[in-house]
DNA sequence: TGCACTAAGTTCCAAATAAGAACTTATATG
DNA sequence: CATATAAGTTCTTATTTGGAACTTAGTGCA
């Protein structure tokens, strides 16, 4: 079974995940809570491929999650911004933060 | 990048997804909280093919958030229960569950 | 005895997805 | 003109997944 099979499931856990149930995606909505914007901030910070940058955007737009405006006309230049559905998204990043915090801690320090 | 690499990484939300950002562990996981246990649960409850579970469920109980214990000898068999570890990512299930009620309702009844 | 059945996996191959790097497009700047 | 920037797209190769069949160890009839 394919996962986007998941939107019509009963369960409303199920259908979330069919949106946003993988990492990159989950990873990008948390850099657009930590103020990011753009393709190329996405991409360095997650460390996702732009390919797959390109991708998740798409789909958080069509899902009305991010919406796409242009913050320059000559040359056109977007940026994504979390609409009001996609900032009710910040408990479930907050549950994963807290439960990362708590159980995850860092071992090795990210070479700085 | 691969997603395993992310184990380290200086957020906590991004550590936490290395471990279970994927839409089938996630979904195996609310199987555990609903109360199943068992291998043959998993797969028909999510759907996900028998390789995956496994896969999964080896790598839940490697991360100590699920533990698997025998119920029966003869045959051996076994079942998966989630630990303290695991009982904590209650909250993060129940916001997937909120948001999705809240903004995926369901169009086409799933066939009854 | 032997045949079917169950649970918990594993194995196999084809198909889909992802990684990584290079390329494109439109414009601005020196 | 040459270079730089932002936002993507395209390409090839590698990894992961899907789906079905097979395995293992034991149980329960008939």
């Amino acid at each position: 079974m394919k996962w986007t099979d998941l939107d019509d499931n009963w369960c409303p856990v199920a259908r979330t995940l069919s949106l946003v149930g993988d990492r990159w995606t989950l990873l990008i909505l948390r850099d657009c809570f930590l103020g990011l914007s753009r393709f190329d901030q996405f991409a360095e910070s997650t460390g996702a491929t732009r390919h797959i940058v390109s991708d998740r955007l798409k789909r958080l737009v069509e899902a009305g999650i991010l919406e796409k405006l242009a913050y320059s006309d000559r040359p056109k230049r977007y940026e994504y911004k979390l609409t009001e559905k996609g900032q009710e998204f910040a408990p479930a990043l907050i549950a994963f933060k807290d439960w990362g915090k708590k159980h995850l801690p860092v071992r090795r320090p990210t070479q700085a």
